[in-house]
DNA sequence: TAGATGAGTTAGTCAAGTCTAACTCTGAGC
DNA sequence: GCTCAGAGTTAGACTTGACTAACTCATCTA
């Protein structure tokens, strides 16, 4: 309820960008460096210090030369309202307007800072309050609570053991269009029946058929184990 | 087909509001000046003379100093484009999210400049090709073609005549939630009973009851005459 | 433990878009 | 035809967020 001096500007488009990126980064437990962020923005690495810079004068990121950010609380609590928007953007995309799972991350990357609250609480409504963005990934409760992601690389699995893909790697457009059409989704129970460490390709057992694939795949998969209790 | 030098650089937000406002006044016949921009966007007479001169340099309007300005060709495509999303964008918050259509004008001048042309068209095939805004303003069609926005303020009507709603003026919040509980929406029949030239009120028949308003409201119902051949 | 390497930061510049204050043009009324 | 009020324009400043080029720091190696 203590409002620390809120001032209710809203944040800008850039702002809400950076604080996006660093969530992400920091959910999956990395410490948040200024090249990692310049990358995936897009910008240089000079420009990124120099935000990081204002973001911590605003009070919602820490901030140490040469040694990265964090979110602050607040910082926290406005980059889960941006990531929120743009998952429930992203299932509303798939869900409602059949639009390919492969274009919607960036699709919902420009309407994501445009979207008032109140439309999104009806699209979430319509939706019957999704838990997931259509790769898998978990939508932050308007409080900001966020389910832990939990899920491990394909490639860390031995041969033999089950799994269910928990969430895929959204960045890369060719990728999703090709796990879709070989039915590597959210959901999906599989078995690593072959490791071949010479080429770094598995065999995967889905269902009744088999598919064989590469490194590139068998990092963007992420999977919880499952005990093979047959 | 002459492509005429387009550089493809998609336009600012700021540009698109401009043109779009042009667009808009240039729709009624007015001749587009600076004031009357400046007003409606919320900037002063000065920004919106530096933003028409660059809209000249590239283009867009023909701008003669203190004689106000005119799209051109391209200006008025990449205008009707924007009008066209403010339009769609508004049905779809009323007709499918259920939001109230005093509101739509608001969230749509945010959500206009960032939404994909692949989104809009999915929009549009969800709702069945709607022709009009739900305030009965025309949608122009993806080729820039705009069906005349026909009607005069029921101000204009005398006693006796009978005309039905075509659009109402949508820029007062408190305004449209009246005449929505009022039911006078576009597409209603109504007829002037009696006009007050002493103060201005007119008596509105509307199926079987009746209704007075003030010069307020008969200024922002546009309405075609409808001969009465009973 | 002294470099060297590369990530990160600072300094300086730029473009877009806004503002205020001071000006200049236009046309309505005399 | 003057004049002058008000609409419109210019001048100059500021903010945001980006860039390049030159620097500085941390760390890993020899
Ligand atoms: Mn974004
Ligand atoms: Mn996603
Ligand atoms: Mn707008
Ligand atoms: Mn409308």
């Amino acid at each position: 309820m203590v409002d620390s001096m809120a001032k209710n500007a809203p944040l800008s488009r850039s702002r809400e960008d950076y604080l996006a990126h660093i969530y992400r980064i920091q959910a999956v437990g990395h410490n948040v460096n200024t090249g990692e962020v310049a990358q995936h923005l897009g910008v240089t690495p000079a420009s990124t210090s120099a935000m990081f810079k204002r973001l911590a004068q605003e009070g919602l990121v820490n901030y140490k030369s040469y040694s990265g950010v964090s979110l602050t609380e607040e910082g926290e609590r406005a980059a889960s309202h941006v990531v929120r928007r743009h998952r429930v953007i992203e299932r509303f995309l798939t869900d409602i307007l059949g639009i390919g799972w492969e274009r919607v991350d960036e699709f919902a990357n420009r309407m994501e800072h445009a979207m008032p609250d109140e439309v999104l609480e009806a699209i979430e409504r319509l939706l019957g309050g999704p838990d997931t963005c259509p790769h898998g990934y978990p939508i932050p409760s308007e409080e900001g609570k966020l389910a832990v992601a939990t899920g491990q690389p394909v490639e860390a699995l031995v041969a033999g053991e089950w799994a269910v893909i928990r969430h895929v790697d959204e960045s890369d457009t060719e990728l999703l269009r090709h796990l879709r059409e070989r039915g590597l989704v959210p959901g999906t129970l599989l078995q690593v029946a072959e490791t071949n460490l010479i080429d770094g390709t598995r065999t995967l057992r889905i269902g009744d058929s088999t598919l064989v694939v590469g490194q590139r795949i068998a990092r963007a998969l992420f999977v919880d184990r499952v005990v093979d209790d047959a």
